[in-house]
DNA sequence: AATACTTGATTCCAGAGTGGAATTATGTTT
DNA sequence: AAACATAATTCCACTCTGGAATCAAGTATT
């Protein structure tokens, strides 16, 4: 087979529909120059000739047809001044292929539309009337109407994360916020939108955009934690998602931290929903004060002295110190980053984190590098556009 | 480069010295090829394909050289009555090459000989008069040559375990139980002996055993903990042994596990050595009931009904369980195994692990598979004759 | 301005590794 | 004894790869 021939195909001048990237028909080495280049961004051949272990001459080789293709691109000849003839720098497209991400909760749809880099170009949010199968596939098919006229765009893949558990054919095993079991939302969603859909567990398509695209372009290993209205945990290790048959079941959300703490609704005394989700904190805060208490208000009485909010956000804070301590000590990785918009309360108490932190770590052992991503909500639905980003570059 | 012709070299019939093992001659495939055939045991073609995604025509090319250097052997014909041709078996030749293991504790070196496969063959022990480097070798040279005699063998090559932070060059870090910080011992070995010499943390060392010769041969995740003087804790994902620069400072073992526990050295009220390991246990029941108790009588009087022993067997197995919960749950691996003299723990209380375990799991989580090794210490230096044993193979 | 120099990128070619198809080997079944 | 089934080998075409020579496009030198 000729895989050039094959791909040149998809240029035909009187085809207008938008390059898709078929990258079935690319051989490995070929998809990982592919994936490189879109994840490092504009880089030189001598550089993806280090990172790929191979020889400039394989690179030339392996980038023509994917130059060719339109798959990547060449950027202009960059004379940096110094001696020797200047680079001429490989990147992707940023202007063929955009992406819907969709974030669905028990009461929402957080929708954006994002390049192939998963930079966000416009986001929506629309309320989910019913938890049905329906009402989340015709508020996916309005967002993403909307959100393509909004940025000007026509999406080439559409990604959906939510709580639960999701098969690798798209099927929602198991979902309790939404109440659903089996609910085949990839094919109901193909069917309806006529696009490649891919589902994904939320707090794994957030480990998987920061693999891509955030920590993971530095480091190989590392552990993301979340923290919202509950707590979610995920891990990737030596460059790989760590996906099972249990992912989706939240195994970080019931996590004991604290034997006096309080208690979450299945019972566990101090575990990380407990003592870190935003909907525990508050109740904390607003039953000793005895009036409905926000987690702005919480986060703003306790930097004004109020001591139950301060004695509670201080618990918390040393609950993600020891939950970070634990996760590092028994994963080994020594990279963590801290998502949801409970990060605010690194944000607060960043001293009381670290400290617990460094308690639970050997004094000799490497300091643990903790990131905070961004609170915004939009970032659940940029991880449900990544997801789809990386399907459409069929990297597993 | 002629492979073929290269490993023909070392079989040269003038040559009287034992067959070694020069695999860095041996291309990437044909080396996963040996390793394959070293761990899956007497093996045919056809499996060998179907595990390493090759076709039997590789395989027969592949196992070529192999067979005429004597690096792999063929089995007889073996027709098992059904219709078509039978197989003849791949294998290692188990008479041509064997390895020396030792464990360095603070009080003795604990050494086996073994063959390839990690079998033991002869054990021995000999006490360490001082924590001295030269002391360590001598004493490591000297039971070499007894164990040589005991099984009438020729070592290939040496492995050495002990506690503490090795560095990838063999060069012991820090190692607190010896007070040593850089001892060179591989390389004063190695001079001494005259053979390959490897150098790894005790921990680590037993995960490797593991993962070639034990549970890693069935999954490609899973971690250890080892109770015996202390709590080791090591990790295997997708069929690595995770290694950082914090191996060897043992992590694991002051993990928090019971807030009204008693305090380790290290003033942790509860952790992991506290709860769990075998001084501790015999500490506290030794001071409930004022007199010295080893651990076979602790766990005879908790058998007996005494209270106080029983108390603490159970809170420690209750423990166990929790720190079996907390790292299936942090590190998404579903496969659990335990090592060192401790795991009697387990045999006497398993009902009590079990309970705390799945207490600690989420009740839909897939199960966790517990293994329980031997708690025989020569595994520790059979650990250290499996690293022997696979720096010979050359696999990273 | 012409030439030398430096470094990026390409071309060309030989070698290694691979799988499919045909063939051979070695047993059981008829 | 012939037919059949399955294992293993041989043969060959194909892909992927890197090294060496070459070309390309800038700066430095004269």
């Amino acid at each position: 087979m000729n895989t050039v021939a094959s791909i040149s195909n998809q240029l035909d001048p009187n085809q207008l529909a938008p390059i898709r990237v078929q990258p079935e028909t690319l051989a490995e080495s070929a998809l990982e120059l592919a994936r490189l280049v879109l994840v490092r961004g504009p880089i030189s051949r001598g550089e993806l000739a280090r990172e790929m272990k191979l020889s400039v001459a394989s690179l030339t080789r392996l980038g023509k047809p994917l130059l060719d293709s339109g798959l990547l691109v060449e950027g202009p000849l960059v004379a940096d001044g110094t001696v020797g003839r200047p680079v001429r720098l490989l990147d992707v497209p940023t202007d063929a292929a955009w992406f819907v991400g969709v974030k669905v909760t028990g009461e929402s749809l957080q929708a954006v539309v994002t390049d192939i880099r998963a930079t966000i170009l416009a986001e929506a949010v629309l309320p989910l009337p019913e938890k049905s199968a329906a009402a989340v596939v015709a508020g996916i098919a309005q967002l993403s109407t909307q959100l393509e006229a909004q940025a000007g765009v026509t999406a080439t893949g559409v990604g959906v994360s939510l709580g639960g558990q999701v098969r690798p054919d798209g099927v929602v095993h198991r979902a309790p916020f939404l109440d659903w079991k089996n609910v085949p939302l990839q094919s109901l969603l193909q069917d309806r939108l006529g696009l490649p859909v891919v589902v994904e567990n939320d707090v794994t398509a957030l480990v998987a955009a920061e693999q891509w695209f955030g920590a993971g372009r530095e480091v190989p290993d590392f552990a993301v934690i979340t923290v919202g209205a509950g707590v979610g945990y995920g891990l990737t290790i030596r460059n790989h998602v760590i996906r099972t048959v249990d992912t989706g079941l939240g195994l970080g959300g019931h996590f004991p931290l604290d034997p006096n703490g309080p208690l979450c609704a299945e019972g566990h005394r101090g575990c990380s929903t407990a003592m870190l989700s935003i909907p525990s904190i508050c109740l904390q805060i607003s039953a000793a004060l005895g009036r409905p208490v926000d987690y702005g208000q919480a986060l703003d009485l306790a930097a004004d002295g109020n001591r139950a909010a301060a004695a509670v956000l201080e618990a918390a804070a040393k609950s993600l110190g020891i939950l970070i301590a634990a996760a590092t000590n028994l994963t080994m990785v020594n990279t963590v980053v801290l998502g949801g918009e409970g990060v605010a309360l690194f944000a607060a108490k960043e001293a009381t984190v670290l400290a617990a932190l460094t308690a639970g770590r050997d004094p000799e052992a490497a300091p643990v590098k903790v990131r905070v991503g961004s609170a915004d909500f939009t970032e659940w639905a940029r991880g449900a556009a990544a997801v789809a980003i990386q399907a459409q570059a069929f990297i597993h």
